[in-house]
DNA sequence: GAGTGGTCTAGACCACCAT
DNA sequence: TGGTGGTCTAGACCACTCC
């Protein structure tokens, strides 16, 4: 057993315990003091944690912990949104771009009429002003794209039950995992190579049999955000 | 741009034009003089290229550089698991290990009661005699191990209801990604980045309300192995 | 025993963030 | 401007592999 292995253990203790109450480690060099070690060693230890997921370094700032209570509920009936409220976090949704599109082969397959275009919104879900998941969704609905393109933030099958009058319900979900793209990369933030979960879900209208309302695809970091089913 | 990123880059670059012949880096020290760097700094430059998948080092021998052959293709094998359902191609298990061990704290603190002992078997998915998933699964049943020792092949759960009388039903399911540890990466034979699809479930006995019975840790082979959940 | 990668220290300077 | 994390150096010792 290395030191810093020892050091991980004690700090990962130590943050189960809640010993720092105001969210964030104390100083390397206090915590290097504090353990009698260098702080090189320290941050060998702290990386450790880093990996876990168990908290993240911000430069020129302190060393956050993270909250292990981001997880993702996935059952039958819910949102993404309202698991997180349910734990007390609030997601902020930013839309990145919503246009129409001619879909890739790809995107088409899952659709069993032969759409000539379909809406593409791309969003992005932030917890803490950091961001979580990146979103690909695609609609059949364009002949109602000037009031899909109002969706601005929050969820989007809330909107669109309430603006629309669409009730979306999901049929299947798909996970696996994947390297970032860069474009991946850039918008959640990533840095090293931390792999993303990658969710596909098939979501139905719900009056009418079988017909998919949307697909969507989602790259969410691995090390932040937890997929839980419930059976 | 920091010096060991910097290194980083020419190395890759070495590696690329196939300048190390015999398959392995020179040493450490060797290039750290080379670079008129200091090991550390050559340390932390090598560790981005075993980040990357470019290279694995041997403590005690050399540095390897990967073969680069496998690359990850994750659409051409999306259908994988659907298509070996269908064809009623069941996956083989090897049993790697069954033993008593004192529990870590992060496995503990799953269980309830405070158990000195648990079971720990840990299993091989294998099918075309290809290791698909390295799965863990820790189990309370103690004073039955001699009974459990006895676990070869096939279903775990099958087994603990034919050969124990112990019936075991999902709780949870929770699913996140990971890049695989070596000895995952030995298991599943992997080789470049490719990341695990990492699945926690926890199981408790049927008769016994909320009494958890198992928990199990599984990495599978995200380029090959797809999780479906059906609503 | 020689050579390799892994850990650890002590100390320096830099880049980033807040105030 | 002071404090934080990020990089870098020089040098030491240890653990592992192979001859």
């Amino acid at each position: 057993m290395f030191i810093y292995q020892n050091i991980a253990k004690q700090l990962k203790m130590n943050i189960d315990e809640n010993l720092y109450k105001n969210g964030f480690l104390p100083s390397e060099t206090d915590l290097a003091n504090h353990f009698k070690i260098n702080r090189n060693t320290l941050r060998k230890a702290l990386n450790e944690l880093v990996k876990a997921g168990l908290i993240e370094k911000k430069q020129g700032k302190a060393t956050l912990i993270i909250d292990k209570n981001n997880t993702y509920l996935l059952s039958g009936c819910s949102h993404y949104t309202k698991n997180f409220k349910k734990s007390g976090i609030y997601p902020r949704t930013k839309v990145l771009f919503c246009k129409k599109i001619s879909p890739s082969l790809n995107v088409s397959s899952y659709f069993e009429q032969n759409y000539k275009y379909l809406i593409h919104i791309k969003t992005l879900r932030i917890i803490h002003n950091e961001p979580r998941s990146l979103i690909d969704h695609y609609l059949p609905f364009t002949d109602r794209y000037e009031e899909i393109k109002h969706f601005k933030t929050g969820s989007l099958h809330y909107f669109l039950q309430n603006h629309l009058g669409i009730k979306l319900t999901r049929k299947k979900t798909t996970i696996s995992a994947l390297m970032p793209s860069a474009i991946d990369k850039q918008h959640l933030n990533l840095k090293s190579n931390i792999p993303v979960t990658l969710v596909k879900t098939e979501n139905k209208i719900n009056n009418e049999e079988g017909f998919l309302g949307e697909i969507s695809f989602s790259r969410t970091r691995s090390d932040l955000v937890q997929i839980t089913v419930e059976h």
